[in-house]
DNA sequence: TAAGATTGAGCCGTCAATCTTT
DNA sequence: AAAGATTGACGGCTCAATCTTA
């Protein structure tokens, strides 16, 4: 592919990291997805949400503080905490039903073997450290990194 | 949080990696996406369409092939192709349109100037080493890897 | 007014069911 | 039958507009 006025292109050690990650990213992911419906019958964004909320004293918390806590905008909140509603997972106004603590306790240890056994039982003690710095210093760069 | 059966719980280092590769893959995606439709008036779904497009002998490919070039399945090559063909930028049974190849042209190198001003700027070569073939060693593992 | 919260529109993605074509 | 392609339903995300409230 060429364009006019070629900027400075990916040489082959480049794409090679980007491919990966891309691929890397994408199935990760959705396998993760996959294995928290199966085993624990939540979604992704589910238990995003579940995990802090779980943890507050009471089960409590406001929308503002969760949001914060997962690094969400407000209107996403506010649409996901609509469907777990629907679904019984959260009360507004009192959160953390029941419901919503049972779920977490079932998926939560299941979801963490998933990580350990997907991601960190192929990595070495060396590349855990590297790509930890990497990812850190990639993230405190990026345009709203802030807060 | 304790559970019952405590799981092989993420230490301090994992927990610091894998916040690190939750928050970048956010945020990266998220100012890649906002770049490029800035940028280039493209979506990331779309410009994924446009580059194999662009490239293919006039600009002419089948859908299946389409699908297994960017390693979508079927009904999301479908539905995306939908929503170009109304923004005009392709063209089913013909693909590529010409709206298409202007705006593939026109938004790809700013793209790769995204990618690295936000990702291997940031990156030491020694980094771009480590983390490519740990990416490649993870990705190799999952389940979907084949093919 | 300013911050918090909600809502609607529209894009994106998956799944399952279906139609088509070989 | 098997593979390709489409579609509808639905969850999820962002953006902009709006409502609420300290």
């Amino acid at each position: 592919m060429l364009f006019v006025g070629e900027p400075r292109w990916l040489d082959e050690r480049e794409a090679r990291l980007w491919q990966g990650y891309i691929g890397l990213k994408l199935q990760l992911e959705s396998e993760l997805e996959r294995r928290l419906v199966r085993d624990g019958g939540l979604s992704g964004a589910e238990f995003t949400l579940l995990v802090p909320l779980s943890e507050a004293p009471g089960g409590l918390l406001r929308a503002r503080d969760l949001g914060r806590m997962v690094g969400w905008e407000r209107s996403r909140i506010s649409h996901q905490v609509g469907r777990m509603e629907k679904r019984g997972l959260v009360v507004r106004e009192e959160c953390a039903a029941d419901a919503g603590r049972a779920a977490i306790v079932g998926a939560a240890p299941q979801h963490v073997e998933a990580v350990r056994s997907l991601f960190f039982d192929v990595l070495t003690d060396d590349e855990v450290d590297v790509l930890g710095a990497a990812f850190e210093r990639v993230l405190a760069r990026l345009p709203i990194a802030e807060e």
